[in-house]
DNA sequence: TCGTTTTACTAAATCGGTTTAGTTGATTAA
DNA sequence: TTAATCAACTAAACCGATTTAGTAAAACGA
């Protein structure tokens, strides 16, 4: 099998490489209709393909972008990678997933790698913890647009859930109902503003309905360590809560299996309400009412800022929040 | 930002670009070992890292495999993806992932993207639709690894899992259970030898019983359309079945949710045994009991197979069967 | 001692495109 | 009528590596 090249196409044609080049790439501007249609045909009848290497090592474009998230695995991961790499091939990108497993060390490495493999641009859910090397390479002229995560603030282009309105009617709901304490579930909020959004969500719910919050109905869970608390002991104590809310899937489920253990029923015994959707949920023994978010439409949305960046359609930075729903299911009920 | 280039490295070292080829690609045969010390050390000072593009186009080698599969939000596509990128990422090679979404347009298209991206090999989980244009690239030279489905049986690379003893040893379990009308729901076979295989091991398990199969029993599942009958009307129908055992987890999904409506409860008035392992069946209502394949595994092996392909370790035909493992949870009882 | 190897390197071609700086002949403006 | 402009192309440099063919000096063999 002989590659067809731009050459070939060149002397079919009768005509210099140069030419097909600009063919190739819609450059009209001075070029007889009768050369055009020559040149049409010879690439028709060759069956000719352009190298997209050749082409990248000269205009260092790759028409490819780079992805890195915790793990494609993930439901929420998954559908935004799902909207990323249907908006990016509708475009004609090619998209590079790298997964950190929550590494900051492997985020780290899969920026450098991505930048050596010249991505034209970068789709991060990041740690926040290389804050430093991502605003070295926008700095030195890689487009990086954020999801999912916000940090300090500074991000200059980012999509995501609207966290605060999510929790707000979250709490909303169950204040609604007549809970009057709600265990707020969530990692520690370190440097992650989306976190700190929730629980602001939360706090707002709270004045809404005149009432103040009890510390105490703050309560953490570890991505290695588990719980700081034991959700099945607090309900024996005094002053237990009526509802819990927890921040993200990993927490509902350790939430789910914590209470299970402890012969708890929902929603009897204690109200639950989980940030993020759950898959199958409708056939679980108590379908968990959630706040549903849209991460393929995140996805889609992050892919189209990025593009717009590559092709300096936008430069100014750009917040983008997509709105989350209170999907009511089974396990919230008047305390 | 000026990109640091061999020539750079070159100049530093005082050496010439062939020399830092050389070293760059470990071929030290004929090297002084002054002069690969002074290399190193320019290559460390000046943070130098090869253009893997100017790399590709000379060598012809991208060191990206493409993956072609129907939706990587699906939990055994997730799964598997993640085993194929581990395993790449761990050689060296990236992964472009393409979706076709259960449409072998999209799938043919997708084969030819990737080939006009050069990459140096591709791992496909084919509709079977495309055989032709699978071996042609095969014959071209570009090694293909297939997994998850097998067709026709000419498949020289395939990873999967072993299906006939997964519903083989779903079938006995019911049978020693006491079921005598097993209910099997599968997609129309066509030419998909992987569904034949999962029918076979049904057989199997009833000739290890000494029992023969009523062909009313085994019933047909669309993606598009949905049942071809009723499970509902089915268990009101004479000699209805006490079992269902469906093909996969779009299957079962559906059937739990027909069963719900028609108010069947599982497993007294009917047993289920799924396959494919379901996210977070421990807290449904009925946990399903299931063969549960093992997708990482799976895509490592593909992976594992591609990349001995791709460095001519292996170039006999290879087939590669996983075991499944039967999981034993609520849904399934003694009639 | 002189020719042959071997060692340690380098010049230049190459991969397949894009891009810049011309070139040529026809048209237009002065 | 002649210079200037324009239309329609092309030659050659370039992107940043790899690879082939070749060279000079040192080592070796007879």
């Amino acid at each position: 099998m002989v590659k067809i090249k731009l050459i070939d196409v060149a002397e079919k044609a009768g005509v210099s490489k140069s030419t097909v080049s600009q063919y190739l790439n819609g450059r009209f501007d001075y070029m007889a209709e009768k050369t055009k249609q020559r040149i049409m045909q010879a690439i028709e009848e060759l069956d000719y393909v352009p190298n997209p290497i050749a082409r990248s090592l000269k205009t260092a474009k790759t028409k490819t972008i780079g992805v890195i998230v915790r793990d494609v695995t993930g439901s929420y991961t998954g559908k935004a990678i799902r909207g990323i790499d249907d908006f990016c091939k509708k475009n004609g990108y090619n998209v590079l997933i790298y997964n950190t497993d929550f590494d900051p060390t492997i985020e780290a490495q899969s920026l450098q790698a991505l930048r050596q493999l010249n991505v034209d641009g970068i789709i991060i859910a990041s740690s926040g913890k290389n804050a430093e090397l991502i605003c070295k390479f926008i700095d030195k002229g890689l487009p990086i647009v954020q999801f999912q995560l916000e940090h300090d603030g500074t991000e200059k282009h980012i999509i995501l859930s609207d966290y605060r309105q999510g929790a707000f009617d979250a709490t909303d709901y169950l204040l609604t109902l007549g809970h009057k304490r709600i265990c707020f579930i969530t990692q520690h909020f370190d440097s992650v503003k989306s976190r700190n959004e929730r629980y602001q969500g939360y706090l707002q719910a709270h004045h809404k309905h005149g009432m103040s919050v009890d510390n105490q109905l703050i309560q953490y869970w570890h991505r290695e360590t588990g719980f700081e608390f034991s959700p099945t002991e607090l309900l024996s104590q005094l002053n237990p809560p009526s509802a819990f809310f927890t921040q993200h899937l990993a927490i509902t489920t350790a939430l789910l299996e914590n209470l299970e253990h402890g012969n708890i029923t929902i929603p009897n015994d204690v109200s639950v309400i989980s940030f993020d959707d759950i898959p199958m949920a409708k056939f679980f023994k108590v379908p968990i009412t959630v706040i549903k978010q849209e991460p393929y439409e995140i996805g889609t949305e992050s892919a189209s800022a990025l593009l717009n960046l590559l092709n300096e359609k936008q430069t100014s930075a750009k917040k983008v929040m997509v709105p989350c729903s209170l999907i009511k299911r089974a396990s919230c009920k008047a305390p």
